[in-house]
RNA sequence: GAAGUGAGCCAAGCGGUCGCGGCGGAUUGUCUGAGUCGUUCGCACUGCGGAGAAAUUCGCACUGCGGCGAUUCGGCGUUUCGCCGAGGAAAGUCCGGGCUUCAAAGGACAAGGUGGUGGGUAACGCCCACCGGCCGCGAGGCCAGGGACAGUGCCACAGAAAACAAACCGCCUUGUGGUUUACUCCGCAAGGUAAGGGUGAAACGGUGCGGUAAGAGCGCACCAGCAGGCCGGGUGACCGGUCUGGCUCGGUAAACCCCACCUGAAGCAAGGCCAAGCAGAGAGCAAGGCGAGUCGCGCGAACUUCGGUUCGCAACGCUCGCCGCGACGCGGUCCGCGCCGGACGACUCUCGGGUCGGCUGCACGAGGCGGCGAGCAAUCGCCGUCCUAGAGGAAUGACCGCUCACGACAGAACCCGGCUUACCGGCUCACUUCGGGG
RNA sequence: GGCGUCGUAGCCAAGUGGCUAAGGCAACGGAUUGCAAAUCCGUCACGCGUGGGUUCAACUCCCACCGACGCCU
C-alpha cells in the first residue's frame, strides 16, 4: 500500500529538468511516435524513468497547452507502475492530440514499452560488436 | 409592460479521495557547508636552551593553519501536519511611470510625439467637467477640435476657367459688310458683362426690390459669413448684445511647415553576488648544501725541438660520504662568457572578462476592504482593518457525489496606472421614449 | 519575457495620394505545327491581410486588429 502510494507520487526527481538532459535526449535519443504524440527516449544511468514535455504553439493557445501538459503528467503519474524503468522520455504532442486522459495514457504506455524494447535490442548488438561503446550505457 | 441609454459588479457552486508549487511547524538521514568550544594529534614562524667542524638536528614556550571530537545554525533529502495558490481581460505590447545599468550633467539643433479650455494624477496619447461641430424624438452618442492673413506645394478626369482669377457659349453696345416692310436677320472687328449654360468633390455669398445698353454689392432691405471696436457674463475655451468696415476671402497641415508643450538610451534575457573550469594580465622563478678525490676542458706562469711538457689556480663536469627537501627525483629550452645575468616554458600565488550553474532582483504596493469628510465629477485627505500566487523544461490537475441558469473568452513570469482587442451569460442602480392603469 | 521586419493574382514581385494596379513564371483559350517544344496574340486581382478614420479621391497617410518571419538565451 505504501509502495503504491509512493509510486503514484510525482516528485521533481522523476522529471527531465535540466537543459543538458534535454539536449542529451534530443541528440542521442530514439524517436518513435503514433497518431497522438511523438516520443524521444534515452536510457539513463538511473533506475527511474523520467518525463519531460515539449509542447509547441501549434497545439493551441496557452490554456489548451497547459491542459495538455497537466493531463500528460497525470497520465505518467497514474501509469508509473506499468512503465519500464531507466528511461528519459521527452514527449511532443501533435496539433491534433486529443485531450482525453485515457487516450493519452494508453498511447504513453504503448510507446514507452516499444522504446524500451528497442533499447534492449540495441544494447545487445552494441555489446556484441564493440566493448568500447561507453557513451551509451545500457539498461540492465 | 415594451423598446432603449448610461454607470458599476459577478465570471457556476458545495463536499470527499489522490497529486503539484510556496510558506510555516514537527520528524529523521546526509553534506561535516559556516560559527563556537575542546585537544598527551600534525605542520609552520619566532624566541630560549642543548648536540655537531658545518649543513642541520633535539627539547620547551607563544602564535597561526590543519586533523579529530562536541554543540548551534544552514543546504539537500525522507515522513507528516496546517495555511495559501491565475484574470477581467492575466492577452495585444499601443502609451505612461517605478526599478536597474550606461551616458550626460549648460545651451542650441535634429528626430519623434501631443494639440479646444479648466481640473485630476507619480505620469500619460488616460480620466472628469465644461466649450464648439455633427447624429438621435429623447436619455445620450460620435468627433478630434491650434494656425491656410508666415511661407512652399498639391487639387487627377471633366470643364471656358481650379486660385493676386478668368470671357468658351450666351447677353448687350458701337463700328462695318450684306440683307429686310422693319437695326429685321446673318457675318466680321472692337469693347462691356459674372445674371444664364454644361463640368466637377469644389466655380468667388443667398432672396427680393431698385438700377442698367446688358449686367454686376453698383445701391438698398433682410439673411449667412468675415474682420475690428465697445458693453455684459465666465478662471478660461467661449457665449449674449451692439456698432462700424470692406462688401465676400476655396479645400488640403492624419502634405511640408509655423506656434505651444513634452521626450537621454536600453531594458529583469536589466542588474548584483557566489563557486567551477578555460582564454588573458601581473608577481614569484627558487632547494640544494657541506666535506673529500679526480680524467678532460679553461685560465695563468715557466720551459720548448713551437708539436707540446711541467707546475699552480678554480671546482664547470664526474665520483664518493654526510645532511636537507616537495624523494627511482632535485634548473627544461635558448641567448651568452666559466661565474654573475637575460628571455621563454613549466609550476605557485594574485587579478580578471565573458560563458554554463547556483543565489538574488521577487512581491508591503502610487495595495485591497470599510467608514467619515472635501469636490458637480475624475480624484484627494483622515481613521480603522487585512497581508491575499511567486513558478523556473516552468505549480491549479485526475476521479467520485449533489445542485443549477449546463458553464464564454481565456493562464501570472519584475511591478503598477491606462488604452485597445476577445467574451456564454447573469445581477444592481439611474435615466429616456411609447403604451396601459390609478 | 523583450525587440524588430514584412503582408499586392497559384508563385516571385514593381507601384509619387489621381486609370478596378507594371512586369516575370505558372494556368487557360487561340494562332503556328503532321504532333509537340519554342514563338506570337489574348484571358486571369468579387479591390492590394482585416476593420475604421483623414481626404473630393487611399495599395499609398493615420489608428486599431489579424497573420507570417527574424533577433536577444
Amino acid at each position: 500500500m505504501t509502495s503504491l502510494r509512493g509510486n503514484q507520487k510525482f516528485p521533481k526527481s522523476v522529471r527531465v529538468r535540466s537543459r543538458l538532459d534535454f539536449a542529451a535526449v534530443y541528440e542521442r535519443g530514439l524517436r518513435i511516435g503514433d497518431a497522438c504524440m511523438a516520443l524521444i527516449a534515452l536510457a539513463n544511468e538511473d533506475s527511474r524513468t523520467r518525463l519531460g514535455l515539449a509542447v509547441s504553439k501549434r497545439c493551441g493557445n496557452s490554456v489548451r497547452r497547459n491542459r495538455l501538459k497537466r493531463r500528460l503528467r497525470e497520465a505518467f503519474r497514474l501509469s508509473r507502475a506499468e512503465l519500464p524503468t531507466g528511461l528519459d522520455l521527452v514527449i511532443q504532442p501533435r496539433a491534433n492530440t486529443p485531450i482525453q486522459l485515457a487516450a493519452l495514457r494508453q498511447s504513453l504506455i504503448s510507446l514507452t514499452k516499444r522504446a524500451a524494447k528497442k533499447w534492449a535490442a540495441q544494447t545487445r548488438t552494441s555489446r556484441a560488436d564493440a566493448a568500447s561503446s561507453d557513451a551509451t550505457p545500457g539498461a540492465p
